[in-house]
RNA sequence: GGUUUCGUAGCUCAAUUGGAUAGAGCACCUGACUACGGAUCAGGAGGUUUGGGGUUCGAAUCCCUACGAGACCA
């Protein structure tokens, strides 16, 4: 008799990918394993069945033990009661199993209570395994887009949060034994970047980074909004006179000719394309800058205006394939009814690209480049229908590699008066941010005066560091998919769930494995006769949960479980600190433990934060 | 108008994908040993999971509906 109680995964609709995934049971710790062996054994002793997928999950911190076995999902089978059930496979495990030191029932939930002698097995595992949280290579490749921002403003908190999110989901990937390649595509051209040009020509007077003083995409940036308030005035003057609002946006002399200078830069006029280099230059210049700041990097940088005139010859196929269909005006559509979307434009009238055209285009482009297995790209979920649509089209056409392409879709992030808009100045600045970051870092560091023997560089360093953990921690530990609020009258904590308080978790511990190096205390697992503590227990189970977390951090895309985890265990490590003595215990052996403990914590802290992009002090 | 996402403590977020008495942090109140770092720890208070129906052993989670918020498509 075979009964069904494993979990279903959830499917998602245009993702091959990510539908296609099965929680593996491969992540497990070894102690799990066996556990679960023992369980199978236990049902075919009581009740003469097996079953097919068994699921285990943690004890909730209210009640007694460490695994919590659910036998609701047998009771029909089984034709017992859910408590009658938990009761003779408790008795059966701690009777047989090698594992299992105690048992205690509630409801249809069986709690298991493991032995010393399996927790200092499982730290003896994790101390021993050099690789702890790194896959081996899966032979996998991944393409990650992510970052692409618009030339003509600097970038702002809605990026930050595009960046740490796609920076870490790298991270994580690679970590699960995917190969990565992380790329960028600037939005260099188009009638915006022609707004910033146009009014830097009326207004600019030759000023320059170095003559302003300004960061070269704040210098763009504030002719951009120059545009847009002398825009707006036209407008006003215009709708004075007796014109129709949407007339006036049409007719403004300055879109006009900002739609004349894209013309230009089309044909490659001189005066045109020079202007456009050069403040372009200056962009870039500004956002590596804030890149450099942030730890973030690429592989491949891929530029739009190299890229806005691919696609066409796709369209041309997909109209020899009858994929797309023409109408009477020339331009290009395709029905997506039958895949629940609308028809969709896919080429103009007059021969010129959409956005769905050029993102045809540039996909082949990657595809040509590296021949990924797998295409992500992540963009905010304002753009969902884009994608929807993008791999619905690449599917129709038959792309190989229509299956594996992904849009992680993140939320927005919110300000309490609503959406950050650009052009009404409603932005949190992302250099800005950052610099005031640092500031309270320091502000805070010295009120506490523990880091008076540092250089002023070192000390420097720390601030930035400390910042940046405070800032990406709070951007990662939100669901990726869930918008978030950012209230700029509330700075960002560095005290509770924070990225300072994993920090300063880790600054303790290096200090507590100084202070066992100067006292020539070498960690060390015993391996029996040994009573660890329940406290202790805790910490070496969710220790042991890492790599099965990992998995499903990059099985979601969600650097928000391996934040979640990180502070968790900087919690656990906590309250065992408070609660027991490393060094004054009278047991050798306790220190020893305690030590290898905190060692094998540290590692973990810094390897789960480094999966965040964020790093760690030895002092703080 | 059509499509779609969301609504959990005063605030910001969790909830092992349908499981136990819905958990953390902030803010508020009360405590912490000359043992290792108090950016810490222990405790208290705070909830009709937007309202109303339904599905079943069991719902914040799935279905229907009303209200509210966001996004996208012309």
């Amino acid at each position: 008799m075979q009964i069904e109680c494993g979990l279903q995964r959830g499917t998602f609709a245009f993702c091959a990918w990510r539908s296609s995934k099965v929680y593996s049971s491969d992540m497990q710790s070894t102690i799990e394993t066996t556990l679960k062996q023992d369980i199978h054994s236990a049902i075919q002793a009581c009740f003469e069945t097996t079953i097919d997928d068994l699921v285990l999950q943690p004890t909730k911190k209210e009640f007694e033990g460490t695994y919590t076995f659910v036998t609701f999902a047998l009771t029909k089978a089984l034709r017992r009661a859910p408590q009658q059930i938990g009761q003779q496979i408790g008795e059966y495990l701690v009777g047989n199993s090698s594992l299992v030191s105690g048992f205690n029932v509630v409801q249809g939930f069986l709690n298991l209570s493991l032995k010393s002698s399996a927790w200092l097995q499982v730290l003896q595992d994790i101390v021993a395994d050099s690789s702890f949280g790194n896959q081996p290579a899966n032979g996998q490749s991944v393409m990650v887009e992510f970052s692409s921002p618009n030339t003509n403003k600097p970038l702002h908190l809605g990026h930050l949060r595009n960046n740490c999110l796609g920076d870490s989901v790298a991270r994580i990937l690679k970590a699960n034994g995917y190969e990565v390649v992380k790329t960028c595509l600037v939005n260099d051209r188009g009638i915006h970047i022609c707004k910033s040009m146009l009014a830097y020509q009326k207004l600019g007077q030759g000023e320059t980074p170095e003559s302003s003083g300004l960061k070269g995409d704040h210098l763009a940036g504030k002719y951009y909004v120059e545009f847009d308030k002398e825009y707006k005035r036209q407008i006003a003057a215009l709708v004075a006179e007796g014109m129709t609002e949407d007339a006036a946006a049409k007719q403004a002399p300055w879109i006009l000719e900002a739609q004349d200078l894209l013309i230009k830069w089309e044909n490659g006029d001189e005066e045109t394309v020079t202007l456009w280099k050069k403040m372009n230059g200056w962009v870039y210049e500004g956002f590596q800058q804030t890149y450099d700041k942030m730890g973030i990097s690429f592989d491949k940088t891929y530029y739009e205006s190299n890229t806005y005139l691919l696609g066409k010859d796709i369209i041309e196929e997909g109209l020899k394939k009858g994929v797309f269909y023409q109408k009477e005006d020339q331009s290009v559509w395709i029905d997506l009814t039958e895949e629940g979307l609308d028809h969709k434009l896919v080429l103009r009238g007059n021969g010129t690209s959409v956005y769905i055209t050029q993102d045809l285009g540039t996909t082949e482009l990657k595809y040509g480049d590296y021949h990924n297995d797998r295409y992500m790209w992540v963009v905010g979920n304002e753009q969902d229908y884009h994608f929807n649509v993008l791999f619905a089209i690449l599917k129709r056409l038959g792309r190989p590699y229509a299956q594996e392409c992904f849009h992680l879709s993140y939320g927005m992030v919110d300000l309490p008066s609503g959406k950050m808009k650009s052009r009404e100045g409603t932005v949190v600045d992302a250099d800005d941010l950052i610099l005031q970051m640092a500031q309270t870092a320091e502000n805070r560091t010295r009120e506490l005066g523990k880091i008076e023997d540092f250089a002023g560089d070192e000390a420097r360093k720390l601030y930035h560091m400390l910042a940046l953990g405070a800032l990406k921690y709070f951007l990662l530990k939100v669901d990726p998919k869930k918008r978030m609020l950012f209230n700029p009258e509330e700075s960002i904590d560095f005290q509770g769930h924070t990225g300072p308080f994993i920090q300063y978790t880790h600054a303790r511990l290096c200090s507590i494995l100084r202070k066992a190096e100067s006292n020539g205390v070498v960690a060390a697992v015993p391996a029996e006769g040994f009573a660890v503590h329940s406290t202790e227990a805790e910490v070496v189970f969710y220790l042991s949960q890492y790599p099965a977390r990992i998995q499903s951090a990059s099985d979601e895309f969600s650097p928000a479980l391996i934040s979640l985890y990180a502070f968790e265990l900087a919690k656990l490590y906590n309250q065992f600190y408070a609660e027991l003595s490393i060094f004054a215990d009278p047991d050798p052996q306790a220190v020893q433990f305690r030590v290898a403990l905190s060692a094998a914590v540290a590692k973990t802290i810094r390897h789960a934060m480094g999966l965040l992009g964020i790093d760690v002090p030895e002092k703080m």
